[in-house]
DNA sequence: ACCGTAATACGAACCCAATCGTATCTTCTG
DNA sequence: CAGAAGATACGATTGGGTTCGTATTACGGT
């Protein structure tokens, strides 16, 4: 069953390393696997099995040529976001994107952000 | 492990027995199930064992006076927004709501949408 | 050319979600 | 009160995600 390009949902696992990819690009195997070790104790060949899986499902791309693979996102980060994010309003918010917005507007807690949002909307406006 | 309450993710399955729930207020397994059968086609048993599972993880309170017992919503659906949206700005956003309501607005296609936001940002200016 | 190092590939194990079949229990009816 | 109907409880199966150990392969230096 090939999944639908827009529908597509990366697991957490699959998302931590596309987080690390996004930020750093192109890179290989150990590359992925020190950026990770920051903050998670994986295995080595834990994070090369989940790259080939990542692969076979078309969510990242690799360069073979030399020994050492370089994987890449397949697809961008903006991409993901709202895919994601179209997921969650269609299970959980009915469908309503403005739910959403009001959702998380409403939870804000910092300052900062809401002066960001407020920013946004007054982007929004022209 | 028990789950902190903010914290707490309810799964796919799961989810949509609770939009159930909360759309109709505290019901037996059949009505459930009835309620269900409008768009999927799930076994009753099926939705019985879940409702168990939920009940066990404390996701649903019930009421077992009557034989058939009467299940209810443990959390407001606007507190498992709220949970839910907050686990996807951490894994996906970089724990930045202010993104996440950027690109929950790029993504609005739909006018009558993008009118309820500006609605809802101009409550906010005040 | 050999050997150690570092890489990939493969497969097993484990856990959890989801589904359903069957067993058991309760209640009402005739 | 016997038995059918309808309810819950339980257990087994399947599938997917995550993890890692081991096997195999490719390079690089002496």
């Amino acid at each position: 069953m090939a999944r639908d390009k827009s529908t597509f949902k990366p697991t957490e696992a699959e998302l931590n390393l596309l987080n690390i990819l996004w930020q750093t690009g192109p890179a290989t195997v150990r590359q992925i696997h020190e950026a990770l070790s920051e903050t998670q104790k994986t295995g080595y060949t834990t994070v090369l099995k989940i790259l080939q899986i990542m692969h076979e499902k078309s969510l990242v791309i690799r360069d073979e040529s030399n020994r050492a693979h370089v994987y890449a996102a397949a697809n961008s980060e903006t991409h993901t976001q709202s895919s994601l994010l179209k997921d969650l309003i269609m299970k959980a918010f009915g469908g309503s994107t403005s739910k959403l917005v009001m959702r998380a507007i409403d939870d804000s807690t910092s300052n900062e952000e809401i002066e960001d949002i407020r920013q946004l909307l007054s982007e929004l406006e022209k």
